[in-house]
DNA sequence: CTAGAATCTAGAGCCGACTCTAGGTCAAAC
DNA sequence: GTTTGACCTAGAGTCGGCTCTAGATTCTAG
């Protein structure tokens, strides 16, 4: 069941070719793609998997720089550890940061919202009132 | 109380100088800034609440072109209520869909943060590439 | 009065993250 | 046996969001 090309994998993981390619070119898969007749890329099921994991970084903010970072040091295998998990708590950091400012932000809209809908619902009731 | 420079709203907003002027011809201002003694933008205290308003904006993901679309609106006066909820329902719905995206991540984060902690804590020597 | 800091405008430059193009190879379907 | 479509590479283009430069003017402290 591992052999996939790249379209499939564009479908799986909803990244176009172009960005897989741009991913790969940027360092970003863990293992180097094999490739099979006339050079086309064959993706097996752990590089879809690693990356998802790609994208979820990326989806919470990531810079490609510090995933390529990241996937350089599980690359190198064992040994590092320390140093992946500094790089995985920094990002936890930067994430409860992200979570924090949206629930401020949230907290914003909800309130603008509450006084538009109240202005909205003052003029439905009160049909004579001039602004 | 109002007349502030722009160095002084920098200072107060965090935002550089070059990027309040950017903020101002991208339409971000609610109010065209006065001019003082040899055209020196001239800020009020409305206009750097407002400032907070976009940077909160911004910082929640919002591109600048629905700040200014928001802020025309808010610009327009009294009337497009309705739009201007549409505008901050559909920021409120990817700031829910972002915040989602981060718990996964952050999920995502500390199983990888155990598996690693783990790793250390046992000197066991398993190849990890899961998700 | 003068040096240095702050401001102005118009426009160029930069960076991250894609996104697309051109020109080519190859396999299978008609 | 040619056409179609997925794939290849190298490199150019785009876009959002700043960030900086140049050259001129103006405020301010000594």
């Amino acid at each position: 069941m591992s052999g996939l090309s790249i379209g499939q994998v564009a479908e799986r993981t909803g990244l176009s070719v172009h960005t897989l390619r741009f991913y790969e070119r940027e360092g970003l898969l863990a293992q180097p793609v094999r490739r099979g007749t006339a050079g086309h890329r064959v993706y097996n099921e752990g590089d879809v998997d690693w990356l998802g994991v790609c994208i979820r970084l990326r989806a919470s903010g990531m810079p490609l720089t510090d995933i390529r970072r990241y996937t350089e040091l599980v690359r190198a295998g064992q040994g590092n550890e320390e140093k992946r998990l500094e790089v995985l708590r920094e990002h936890r950091e930067r994430v409860l940061a992200q979570m924090h400012e949206l629930n401020e932000c949230l907290k914003l809209i909800t309130h603008k919202v509450a006084i538009y809908e109240g202005r909205l619902g003052l003029r439905d009731n009160v049909t004579d009132c001039a602004p």
